[in-house]
DNA sequence: GTCTATACGTCGATAGAC
DNA sequence: GTCTATCGACGTATAGAC
């Protein structure tokens, strides 16, 4: 039953930093919100710090697989397509783990030393996938923008913002948002 | 000079709120910083959620008041001149006061109560000037578009990116971003 | 595995001397 | 205006019983 505990806490770890923060948040509330006490959860965890570590470090590391496979899918290389792909992916990913994205997105900040070193580096990974992308794109005249390190940030940071403000129980689904995105997306770099 | 020390507070409130966050920020960390005592900073503040309330208010009222400027100097009632002015204004607003900038994005959530309220009133404004110019331009078959609110949030998180990653001592000039983000925009809209 | 009890540091905020 | 000293609450983390 180990295993099942430990994704409980982890889920509530998410629920609560995504909510409250980091640091606001005190491994007494992550205990009692599953019922627990602070003292028996240091059974399963090491400490705080490692507990946002594995948060960030799983759902990193789940967006650049699925960023790379869904791009390997893509079957006749056409850099809109991979592009297309590539934004679907991330707008899915934050709709469907959006608590989790969010933790990812607003608490580097509160990493320190190798586990900020490792998650800068997962992050210079993923942008380097779109910026592979976008110059690929260039090159075939197909896109057109000035700065390739600038437009990727920005691809990026819009389709991360979905996170923000997307409810499951609102009007639009995800695949609906997603779709949009992909088009604007698309039509921001498109020659 | 009670006005001189009172601004010298709030500048170090918001480096140091933007770079460990609100609630991982003492009090004492601020006044040290300055080198005060945590004592001597109570005597210019009431406490410490009023700080972070004053410089979210100060801030998001700047940048709303610059939006409606801009937008009031476009001469010919153009979308596209509203639009670009209004992405250029957040980009470079986001520039000049990227800490402030980043404290406003970032710790909404650790507002409670009526500041927490009057903050959300505040954007809502700020995001119904997006919404206007938005429909205007589709109205004026300008622009092209399926969902608004979807596209304004689009609009807002891409202009907000920058703040996270620009840097003052960068090879690139915020005009330079500002004119690139200006394009980006333009295209992602237009019909 | 889960608990009670607790060590020990730091927090926000105040009292009161100077 | 600025300080030292301090209060009571709460933080992470551990010891040890069951």
């Amino acid at each position: 039953m180990a295993k099942d505990v430990e994704q409980t806490i982890i889920d509530a770890a998410i629920r609560l930093f995504s909510e409250k923060g980091y640091a606001a948040t005190s491994i007494r509330d992550i205990a009692n919100s599953i019922d627990m006490t602070s003292a028996s959860l240091y059974y399963y965890i090491k400490n705080k710090k490692d507990l946002l570590n594995l948060i960030m470090n799983r759902y990193l590391t789940l967006l650049i697989n699925n960023a790379n496979e869904t791009i390997a899918a893509v079957e006749d290389d056409d850099p809109s397509d991979k592009l297309k792909a590539l934004i679907n992916n991330h707008v899915q990913n934050h709709g469907f783990n959006k608590l989790a994205a969010l933790v990812v997105d607003t608490e580097y900040r509160s990493l320190e030393g190798e586990h900020k070193a490792h998650v800068k580096k997962l992050r210079s990974e993923y942008e380097q996938i779109w910026l592979d992308v976008l110059e690929e794109g260039k090159a075939a005249q197909i896109f057109s923008y000035e700065n390739a390190k600038i437009t990727s940030f920005a691809m990026i940071n819009l389709c991360t913002g979905v996170a923000h403000w997307y409810r499951e129980d609102g009007a639009l689904s995800i695949q609906n948002i997603a779709e949009e995105y992909t088009m604007l997306g698309l039509k921001m770099v498109l020659a």
